[in-house]
DNA sequence: ACAAGTGTTCTTGTATGCAAGAATATTGAC
DNA sequence: GTCAATATTCTTGCATACAAGAACACTTGT
C-alpha cells in the first residue's frame, strides 16, 4: 500500500461515521485517535481537517473536532439539495445513458428486489447505494456525479436510520422500478420527478426520521 | 486577530487564486510558501489539504499541490451543476424571500446597473457577486446556500474571464433585472428558469470561456 | 454554601527533525 | 552525441517537541 496514511485514516474515520460506530455528536480527540492507530497526531490532524472540509465533522478552533451533528431543519435542508442533485442526474441520465449503464442500473435495481423479498435490510441498505451509485454514474456529468456522492456520503449517519423504518423497503423498491421505467422510457421530466419525491422527506416519512435522529444523539450522549 | 494560522493562510491563498495572481497549474510548493509567508510547513500543508478538499486545489500523493486546473469538457459540467444550483436557489427565493432580503436584492441589481453603465467591469464584477449571493441566501434553506458559494468560489477563477467578452457585461444586467422581476412578482418558474439560462455556458458563450482559458494557461506556463 | 478568581492540567496549534520516495543530474557505455 | 543506469538532491510525509489557549479544579472570600 503506497497511500498516505493519512488517506486511509480519513476513510477509516469517515466510515465509522457511516456506520454510527462515531455517532453524531462524538468528540475526536487526536491524541486518543493517534494511540488507537498506533501513528502520531500529524497524519490524525489531517485527516480531521479533511473531513471537516468536507462537512463530515465540525472543527472549532482551539476546541477540538466532533462528528458533525445536523439539527432536525438543518438535515432537512440537505435532503432538500440532495433530492434536486439526484433529480438533476436522473433527468440528465434518461438522455445520456449509455447501453452498459442501463444494464449495471437494471441489475442494481434487481438486486434491490430480491434483497427486499428476502427482507434483509442490510442487504437492501447496500444495494440501495448501488442503485443510486448507477444513476449517478449514468449522468454524463462526472462532476455531477462526484457531488452527488459526496453529499450522500454526508448524508450517510442519518440515511440508515430511514430504511428501519416499517415497510419503507418494500415502497423504496416500488419506487426504483418506477424510475428505472421512466429512464429506460426516455422520460426524463419522470424521472426527475420521481427521483426528487423518492428522496425529499416529508410529513411522515421526516418525522419518522427526526425520532430515530433523537435514538442517534442518545447514544452520543451514552458515550 | 484570534483565527488560526492555517485559516487565514488558506483563505490568503484561496483569495490569490480566485484572482488570477495563482493561475490554474501553479505549483505549489510548501517550502516555499512557508518562507513566503515567514511560517512552518506545517500551517501551509494544512491550508493546502483543506483547499484539496475544496477543490480548488490538486493534491499528488508525494508529489505536491498545484492550482487545480479544469477542462473545458470539466468546466462545463461544472458550470452545469453551478446552473442547477442558482435555478434551485431562484426558484425556492421566489417562495421564501423575505422583505428585507427584497430589498437587498433589488439594491445589489441596481449597484449591477451602476457599474454597467459607468462601463466599469472590475466593480461589475463585484456588485455581479453581491446580486448572486444576495440569491443563494434568499433561499431560505441555508445549506444550499453553502453549497451554491461554495461552488461559486471554485468557479471564481475562470468566472472572471466571462466578463471580459466583449458586451457580456449589458446582457448580463438584462438577464439580472429579468430575474428580480420573476422573483418579486413571485413566479418561481420564471425565475428559475432565468438564473440557469443566465449561468448556463452555451454555444458562443462557452467558445468564449474556453478561448479565455487557454489564455490563462500561458499565463500558468510562462511561471 | 456559593460565587468568583486563580492556578493547574490538558488539548490544540505550530515548529522542527528525520526518513522515504520522486525528480534531477551525472556518469558511463555504445 | 545519445541513451540508460545510477547517484544525488530535493520535496513530501510523518514523528516529535514546544508553546499557548481552554477546560477544570481548587481555593478563598462573603
Amino acid at each position: 500500500m503506497s497511500e498516505r496514511t493519512a488517506v486511509r485514516l480519513r476513510d477509516t474515520i469517515e466510515q465509522e461515521i457511516a456506520t454510527g460506530e462515531l455517532p453524531p455528536g462524538t468528540r475526536l480527540d487526536e491524541t486518543v485517535l493517534a494511540e488507537r492507530f498506533g501513528v502520531s497526531r500529524t497524519p490524525i490532524r489531517e485527516a480531521l481537517l479533511e473531513l471537516a472540509a468536507s462537512g463530515l465533522v465540525e472543527h472549532r478552533p482551539r476546541r477540538g473536532a466532533v462528528v458533525a451533528q445536523a439539527s432536525p431543519g438543518r438535515l432537512f435542508e440537505m435532503f432538500e439539495v440532495m433530492a434536486e442533485l439526484e433529480g438533476m442526474c436522473g433527468r440528465l441520465a434518461t438522455r445520456r445513458i449509455s447501453d452498459w449503464q442501463r444494464k449495471a442500473l437494471s441489475d442494481a435495481c434487481k438486486a434491490c428486489a430480491k434483497a427486499a423479498a428476502g427482507g434483509d435490510t442490510d442487504a437492501y441498505y447496500y444495494q440501495n447505494e448501488r442503485f443510486h451509485y448507477a444513476i449517478y454514474s449514468a449522468c454524463g456529468n462526472s462532476f455531477l456525479t462526484e457531488e452527488a456522492q459526496r453529499l450522500h456520503r454526508r448524508l450517510k449517519p442519518y440515511r440508515r436510520l430511514q430504511l428501519r423504518v416499517h415497510n419503507r423497503m418494500l415502497t423504496s423498491l416500488a419506487e426504483h422500478e418506477a424510475i428505472v421505467e421512466a429512464i429506460l422510457a426516455g422520460d426524463a421530466e419522470a424521472a426527475e420527478t420521481l427521483l426528487k419525491a423518492h428522496i425529499v422527506v416529508q410529513g411522515e416519512r421526516f418525522s419518522d426520521l427526526v425520532a430515530n435522529l433523537s435514538k442517534l444523539e442518545e447514544v452520543a450522549e451514552a458515550r
